[in-house]
DNA sequence: ATTATCTATAGATCTATAGATAATGC
DNA sequence: ATTATCTATAGATCTATAGATAATGC
């Protein structure tokens, strides 16, 4: 799948993927700040970049848009991955992912400004949170943890509530976010089946440590 | 709080409103496409009004986009309260609102996805869904019939999923939105909760007629 | 010598307004 | 006579590209 023999990166190769960063981080700033409607002008400026430099990298502002997205949906992916790879039990797998992403919103707000003004459409994205969320949630209902019909509705279900929480999180910055995480992730594991006395063990377990970023 | 002693609308009034109307309708139609970024000019194509009518009614574009995702939320948050007003179960209110939003999708799809691409923004709102529906939570609280301690939280997580129902439904034109709709509410007054029968009972109680539109 | 970056600009597009036209009121 | 609508356009802004400059490789 790898395109070439990897030959290592040159000082060129370095240099141009600084511009490229600088354009998607400036990027990823603006779509954060619910401004997607900046001229390429003011991306290249932001990003300390000449202008023609831009086409070097991306054919439009809509082709840097999406990366910026795509890059944020699997950082943040990647990252819930890790802290994860470590549980067996796929509930509990579900619980921490579930009770880690509303704390990441403290250490990761502008990420998950993105998100949030992406909308309902991370629900339906191939990469980022969907298919990994489907995935722990499959687990759990093959293993017997979760009580659930319909697949798609529980995804639906746990993913439109999760971006709730990030929304709350993000509306009251002094909010406890490792309490309400924890609250919400109790609700929905007796949405899907469990016990109230069941969901809040689940939900006072120990928790990896906020990953280094 | 009304302006004038409300002479009634001349024709010169009702003409003004049809071309208001006309504007928003397109504005709501390429809201609902996802395409927030046409010109005026496109605007004022698609509604059959001359380009200049434009600032007859609106200063800015972003003016008529807000005016027009207003309306929509108005329309809707109306629609809905009309049709609970009879009950008086606070409980029920909730369940019928939320069942009743679902199946609303396959009478309004330009309107919900004009929501959906609103995202999140919805649930900060001060019209429409958000405030009506804190307020059904809070009776149901009040009456003893919901075991929530916070109500921000509570109303993220039901507007969060309800939106999640709304995406799919949208996603999947051909599922049958009654039973995802009550299936989706019955879990969410487990996670506010009830037992899993007391949840069924309450989703398989008879519904108003769908509205006229 | 090669390649990415930068500057400058032509041409396209878009906004806001001025002035003409058409519809309504009296 | 009044008022909303329409047409036309000046000026601003934005995109895409061409050509010059600077950095790196050999």
């Amino acid at each position: 799948m790898t395109s070439e023999p990897a030959s290592p990166p040159s000082r060129i190769d370095r240099r141009k993927e600084r511009t490229r960063n600088a354009l998607l981080q400036a990027a990823t700033t603006f779509l954060a700040d619910g401004h997607p409607n900046v001229s390429i002008q003011q991306i290249t400026d932001a990003a300390d970049v000449g202008f023609g430099s831009f086409y070097n990298h991306f054919d439009s502002k809509e082709a840097l848009f999406e990366a910026a997205v795509a890059r944020v949906l699997e950082t943040y992916g990647t990252l819930l991955e890790d802290l994860v790879a470590a549980y067996d039990d796929p509930a509990e797998v579900f619980a921490v992912s579930f009770r880690m992403t509303g704390r990441l919103q403290r250490q990761l707000p502008e990420f998950v400004r993105v998100i949030l003004n992406e909308g309902m459409r991370v629900l339906i994205h191939d990469r980022g949170l969907a298919p990994r969320a489907l995935r722990d949630i499959e687990a759990g209902v093959a293993a017997g943890r979760f009580d659930i019909e319909n697949l798609q509705l529980a995804l639906m279900t746990a993913g439109g509530a999760l971006l709730g929480l990030l929304q709350l999180l993000e509306t009251e910055p002094d909010a406890d976010a490792g309490a309400l995480s924890d609250q919400m992730t109790a609700r929905l594991l007796r949405a899907f089946g469990m016990s109230k006395q069941e969901a809040a063990d689940l939900c006072s377990r120990p928790l990896p440590p906020q990953p280094e970023l």
